[in-house]
RNA sequence: GGGUGGCUAGCUCAAUGGUAGAGCAUCUCGUUUACAUCGAGGAGGUUACAGGUUCGAAUCCUGUGCUACCCACCA
């Protein structure tokens, strides 16, 4: 007898008893029953270990879970690998903000304790985003959780230094570099992001002696100013290049040789620039190939040095307004003009970056380079949509070597003696397809045997201890990621995987549209323009939230987010249940009604469709006719769609098709076609035969509410199969 | 300054050079026991603008406008 099916879906009393039914299972581990076949995986873009869930998260999760799940069904090897993040800045200015509500600073507590301090904290709250992974419904592989700050990926991150050293391509530098005041940290050039803003440009010498007026947004850092250069076309200028004066600006007294670069803006300001080489990348670039002085006058903490006279000790915009008024007093300013500037800030907490000369460690990338550039020239590494792989080619083009060293506490030491300095968190990030699967180590063939890839009697005696995650698994399948790290991550794994590999980490680079609010707005917490996943989870179910968001990821062009989009959704979600609903009402009405032995053991009804079935799929009416080829026609375009990552197509395809094929024709006919004696086996047969499919192909979409609907068939015996989530894709 | 997208129904978006569609909203009708989280039907369009190619253009080409983002950082 049949179990009564709720008259609507309730997500609520769903998802968690379904997720732990799949993690007991061993559902999430890869199954190799045959190593020849090559497996699918992707490692998950880690999130920060301080991270909660956003939007950008709930599209790229439910991307990589769809891809994910449909490969499980089509019962290759699939893996999913999950872990954190330690996003060195991000995390240390976190645990520093809590430490600042309890009135105390991270030197205060010292490098040793603070350190503690945050290892903690990462116990504490490095689980929340995991957590809520789970509530998505992704099926990682758990048991190969990793962190970018475990044991073995800090030997795999000592490991890839030394190899960098060993080949001379890591140096050591006196250069300027961006430097973030408030984080008290160099930053690479691709941590900086600039905000247009509206500034005010003062046009002025720096005495009445100097010929040539200059402007300046910063008149506080033209006391550091050891040069002027003009365009060297530049008819007005061109009698004073490389002639030196002296000068005394601000009584500070100063050598300014004027230089000629081609560089220089005829048109913009007064057409010559007031060289800072201490404060200003591109000054100092100009100051290397002239010769000129560096003279720093704002230190680490952007106050002003000795250099800076009688300013010294000021902050730099209030040493600014005092340059300014004395400009005034001493008739030198000649012009102010409101202009809109971009002013380069940090992208970890938006304060204005103050470029310094600083000694870092860099990474050489010239060689690097080379044959990452290549593989994305000839496609061995494919992106979509294709129009990113210009803009890899062009950035990877005019690549600077990278600067990987941070004056923050929480990161990778650099291995070298007497450092206090750590890396880059990128730098780690770009071990991450081969550090997970166990590198440096697995490096070794009976290395980081790979103890739980649940493998059949045959596989473990072909290939027993050979097989060890880094060689089974490597190079992982799909990376699909937002594109703001396109640069910062992407670009880095791919030279760090064709060095230290000499294979590429992943065949596909998936860029994914970003999520908008209905407003074209970014979403962000601090603005309030963000929409939060997990209060669609509560409010329409996972399945709804993953399926509406495909529904509007048409996958070239960014989306503005659509509540509506999850209601239809969840409607939908309530669609499917109710279509289940009515198949096993109608199949469970026949079982009261026979006598028939065969049809109450409902045997002929739970085998899989298979060619000594067939004749049970035979259609006999137009609508038998019309909804196994609209069937088919849906399974061929869902593969084609998922092939192509076409999301957005798969959803509308698979909800036209069950809403109206199914739904609203089929079923109705259906109801006719149950009366009529010589019909009605061979109805319920195709009904229940297209719901099956249709739950397979939805599946990867709403993994909830279809395995919950598959549970119920079982315990009522109508399918054989036991669980959705491994069962056989249909073809 | 260089580059990449976008502009289609009230809103959010689809549409392989061949009758412009969907969801939401709106209007009319329906107490059909799978679902009212429903069903049947309607209205709603000079596809940003101007040219061009074509038998035929939302789609291809040229230009313009608006808009978003990326790279460079301009002092």
């Amino acid at each position: 007898m049949q179990e009564e099916l709720a008259k609507s879906y309730n997500p609520k009393e769903t998802e968690a008893d379904i997720y732990s039914l799949w993690e007991k299972s061993g559902a999430f581990k890869p199954i190799a029953s045959d190593v020849s076949v090559v497996p699918f995986v992707i490692c998950i873009p880690p999130p920060n270990v301080t991270g909660s869930l956003h939007m950008g998260h709930a599209l790229n999760n439910t991307i990589q879970d769809i891809l994910i799940r449909r490969a499980r069904m089509k019962q290759i090897p699939t893996l999913w690998i999950p872990g954190t993040d330690h996003a060195g800045i991000a995390t240390q200015n976190v645990v520093e903000k809590k430490l600042a509500k309890e009135g105390k600073t991270r030197q205060e507590l010292g490098r040793e304790e603070f350190e503690k301090e945050i290892w903690q904290w990462v116990d504490e709250k490095g689980h929340i985003i995991i957590d809520q992974l789970k509530k998505m419904g992704c099926s990682c592989d758990w048991s190969r959780q990793r962190f970018t700050m475990d044991e073995g990926y800090t030997e795999a991150v000592k490991t890839a230094f030394k190899h960098y050293y060993d080949k001379g391509w890591i140096y050591q530098g006196e250069r300027v570099i961006n430097w973030c005041v408030r984080c008290q940290t160099s930053l690479s050039d691709i941590e900086v992001e600039y905000i247009e803003q509206p500034a005010k440009l003062y046009y002025f010498k720096y005495d009445n002696d100097f010929p040539i007026s200059i402007a300046t947004t910063r008149p506080e850092t033209k006391l550091g100013d050891t040069g002027v250069a003009v365009n060297p076309k530049d008819k007005r200028y061109a009698e004073y290049i490389d002639k030196t004066f002296t000068v005394n600006f601000a009584g500070v007294k100063r050598e300014i040789r004027v230089i000629g670069d081609r560089n220089v803006d005829m048109t913009f300001g007064t057409g010559a620039v007031g060289v800072t080489p201490a404060h200003s990348l591109v000054d100092y670039e100009m100051a290397e190939k002239n010769g000129l002085d560096i003279v720093k006058v704002i230190n680490q903490y952007g106050k002003m040095t000795k250099e800076a006279g009688q300013y010294e000790g000021l902050k730099a915009k209030e040493a600014r307004e005092k340059i300014v008024e004395w400009l005034k007093e001493e008739n030198l300013l000649e012009k102010e003009e409101d202009i809109t500037n971009n002013l380069s800030v940090c992208y970890r907490c938006n304060r204005e970056i103050e470029p310094q000369p600083s000694k870092q460690w860099f990474l050489k990338m010239s060689e690097l380079i080379k044959p990452a550039l290549e593989a994305i020239k000839n496609d061995e590494i494919k992106i979509t949509p294709d129009r990113w792989k210009k803009v890899y080619i062009d950035w990877m083009d005019n690549i600077r070597d990278w600067c990987i060293s941070r004056q923050i506490w929480w990161g990778h030491t650099i291995p070298i003696e007497g450092e206090t300095d750590v890396l880059d968190t990128w730098f780690s990030s770009a071990l991450w397809p081969f550090a997970t699967l166990g590198w440096p180590a697995g490096q070794s063939p009976l290395g980081g045997a790979s103890k739980d890839v649940i493998a059949s009697q045959q596989a473990k005696q072909s290939c027993d201890d050979k097989l060890n995650d880094l060689s089974y698994f490597y190079p992982t399948t799909i990376l699909s990621t937002a594109r703001d790290i396109n640069m910062l991550w992407v670009v880095r794994m791919i030279f760090s995987g064709l060095e230290l590999m000499k294979e590429k980490p992943f065949s596909q680079v998936y860029i994914h549209p970003t999520v908008f609010n209905k407003e074209g707005k970014r979403m962000s917490k601090s603005l309030g323009t963000g929409v939060d996943p997990l209060l669609l989870i509560d409010k329409y179910g996972a399945d709804a939230t993953r399926f509406g968001l495909m529904y509007i990821n048409t996958g070239t062009q960014d989306l503005k987010f659509d509540e509506a989009a999850i209601l239809a959704a969840q409607k939908f979600a309530n669609k499917v249940w109710n279509i289940a609903r009515f198949t096993m009402m109608q199949i469970d009405n026949m079982v009261i009604a026979s006598n028939s032995e065969a049809i109450s053991n409902n045997d002929w009804i739970a085998a899989s469709p298979s060619a000594s079935r067939n004749d049970k799929l035979a259609p006999k009416t137009e609508a038998d006719k019309q909804i196994l080829s609209r069937l088919n026609e849906v399974i061929k375009s869902t593969d084609e769609n998922l092939d192509n990552f076409r999301f957005g197509q798969a959803a509308h395809d698979l909800y036209d098709f069950v809403w109206h094929d199914f739904a609203d024709i089929y079923i109705e006919a259906s109801k006719n076609q149950v009366d009529t004696p010589e019909l009605k086996e061979n109805t319920l047969y195709i009904l229940l035969y297209t719901l099956k499919t249709t739950l397979k192909l939805l599946h990867p979409f709403m993994p909830f509410v279809t395995e919950k609907i598959w549970q119920n068939l079982k315990e009522n015996g109508l399918v054989n199969e036991e669980q959705l989530i491994t069962a056989h894709w249909p073809k």
